[in-house]
DNA sequence: GATGACGAAATTGTTGACAATATCATTGGC
DNA sequence: GCCAATGATATTGTCAACAATTTCGTCATC
């Protein structure tokens, strides 16, 4: 008679676990910037109480995506284009010490699993797919995070992306993107291949500025001057 | 008779007001890593109310100050060495990056301002008052992440020394830590003043390095090995 | 004296109700 | 028709009570 076999009554989803929900709204760009959160809505479609969807609210806060102000809740924060920048800055600082880093540390499989994936983002840009590439190319700065170790400098750099995230589909489904990124990749692991780590962390800096390079002229596109 | 004078109830203070509170006691170490912070504590020194309390926690948590775990609440996280060592890994390159900055745009005021920082840190040495160190120290690095303008870079650095601010001032009393900053500093103010970014940077780079060297030493001073 | 069961106290998790404010629709005046 | 005042509704802020869990002290047993 000790089949307990417990309900798991599991009355809800924790905060965290809405926090990510909405993360991923977000990300999904079906929360789009300026929006607002209304707190029973959330409740409504996730299925967690009002303490803890507050809750997540201030931990997406504290993590920039959301603003709160008094009386009138939450939403979703948008980056201005002079923010976006800032954040490209640093999103250069910290990959392009990790592509460094990578050169120094990796083994011969991880930088083959690495042009593997390059390789595969080629056959993308044929194939016009741009959901794939952006996957791919997610991977692929994540490798190389992943291989130095820092798991530090992933989260902050996973962080300083989830603002941008739904603009980067559009840019790359936009002129001719996709073909500049590779030849970014393509410089980047000539360098590491040449085990030149000053190289690598030059290349990838340069090809983060690319990017936002293309957030600027895609901005100047949808909104005028 | 409209002479109102509204009594200002102010119930208690704000979340973000309480979140500030938590933060400076840990930065004063007066909260220390693995002390576990009860809610009602937290209530009686502050004023505000436990739901107020609870979100201030999820912001810290956000932040990676506090740790939460289920039916245990907040305490203060520690972070272990490797991940010190991370962090600093991602200021180096954060304020390497400000440093090359600051050199390309920075007036010769700020040039001029900066040294003067510069100036009275080396006498805090002859002196011996590792606080006013600290403090200078910080303005030190504050002026350059300012005068970039770069406020997502320098609030990342401001959340990443969080953790660590406790360690400084220990680091600061013990061998010769605040000799070999001036030296550092000096290094990094004349690449600046040679209008040589790359060198700043290097500098800069080196000078953070140095840093996470004694906190090591530090550590292993104070826990053996 | 050490160990483990038991229960009381402390602490956190959850929910709901009420107050304060904002938002929106209606209405009346011009 | 346009605009401002008004009231109803929606939404958020706050708090208190209750439930679940952990923590700690007590005591019996060996």
């Amino acid at each position: 008679m000790d089949e307990i076999a417990k309900a798991l009554p599991k009355s809800g989803p924790p905060a965290p676990e809405i926090a990510d929900w909405i993360r991923s709204q977000i990300r999904a760009s079906r929360f789009v910037p300026g929006q607002r959160l209304v707190e029973v809505d959330i409740i409504r479609r996730t299925g967690g109480s009002r303490s803890k969807v507050r809750e997540a609210f201030q931990r997406l806060a504290a993590e920039g995506l959301l603003e709160i102000e008094e009386f009138r809740g939450a939403s979703v924060r948008e980056a201005s284009l002079e923010e976006v920048s800032q954040l490209y800055r640093a999103r250069a600082a910290l990959e392009g010490i990790c592509a460094a880093d990578f050169t120094r540390v990796a083994t011969d499989e991880d930088k083959q699993q690495l042009r593997e994936i390059a390789e595969k983002m080629e056959t993308c840009v044929e194939a016009g797919s741009a959901e794939q590439f952006g996957k791919l190319n997610s991977d692929w700065h994540s490798m190389i995070m992943r291989v130095t170790g820092n798991h530090v400098i992933a989260e902050l750099v996973s962080r300083l992306n989830t603002p941008v995230h739904h603009l980067l589909f559009q840019s790359f489904y936009r002129g001719n993107r996709m073909t500049k990124a590779i030849e970014d990749h393509r410089a980047i692991l000539d360098a590491i291949m040449n085990d030149d780590p000053e190289g690598a962390e030059k290349a990838m800096r340069q090809h983060v500025e690319n990017g936002l390079e293309f957030l600027t002229s895609l901005d100047k596109a949808l909104f005028g001057n």
